[in-house]
DNA sequence: GCCCAGGTGGGTA
DNA sequence: TACCCACATGGG
């Protein structure tokens, strides 16, 4: 009687273990990417809400900025004038609309958690993730990249290479939208904070390096798996 | 010159 | 819901 039950769990099985197999092969061609860089949580967090939309390398050059002007703390950052953390921004792009979005999140930790992160991030993952998608600025990528990689806790996290690489895979939702994706990896992974981490960064990499608009097929560690590698459009 | 980079918020149909 | 645009610097 169960019959549509039992083929859907089959189905989930199927699923979980095909991205377990994509896993074992990026892994195995990348190897540990060491993500997320940044000495402390607070570090990780100002980094997941500067490098929207920018490049890293431009975001480590504000962050020496901040510190070089010794207001690298929540305390600091959150009494310094919108102008002046905007000057300091300026390498990573929108540094106006990104000095709101960094203070932004400061007053809602001065409001709501007398300045204490480790509280913050010491909450359960979905009260913590609605903390956050409360704040002006972060939104569901950023939320789940703050949860993952400064709290350690298991929040997979979606960007556009994600889409890129499983949609060519043929693994996924159809639409675009953040939170069918996210439900589809939570969904068909253990819950696991370690393989969130480290499974996000090889995507990253491997978009970046292979999985280009373009793709380069020829070089792929997924070749063989891959629908889209088998027969380009 | 042009496109892209570890998105989000606000507005409109 | 589904698009569109603003936000802006730096590198290939």
């Amino acid at each position: 009687m169960n019959r549509k039950l039992t083929r859907s769990t089959v189905m989930a099985a199927k699923t979980s273990e095909k991205l377990l197999a994509v896993f074992h092969r990026l892994y195995a061609r990348y190897g540990p990417q060491g993500w997320w860089p940044g000495e402390s949580p607070f570090e990780m967090i100002v980094g997941a809400i500067l490098t929207q939309a920018a490049a890293w390398r431009n975001v480590e050059r504000a962050i020496a900025n901040l510190k070089a002007a010794g207001v690298f703390s929540p305390q600091d950052l959150h009494q310094i004038s919108r102008e002046d953390l905007g000057r300091l921004l300026r390498p990573v792009g929108y540094f106006n609309a990104k000095a709101h979005k960094l203070q932004a999140f400061l007053d809602a930790l001065y409001r709501d958690g007398h300045g204490d992160l480790a509280r913050l991030l010491a909450l359960p993952l979905p009260e913590l993730r609605e903390r956050l998608l409360a704040i002006h600025g972060i939104g569901p990528e950023t939320a789940d990249a703050i949860i993952l990689y400064a709290a350690g806790k298991p929040s997979f996290v979606v960007d556009a290479y994600t889409r890129r690489v499983f949609h060519r895979l043929g693994l996924g939702p159809t639409s675009d939208a953040y939170e069918p994706w996210r439900s589809f990896f939570m969904e068909s992974l253990p819950a696991d904070a370690s393989l969130f981490n480290e499974y996000h960064a090889l995507i990253d990499r491997h978009a970046k390096e292979t999985c280009w608009r373009v793709p380069l097929c020829d070089r792929c560690c997924m070749r063989e798996i891959c629908p889209y590698g088998q027969s380009p459009p």
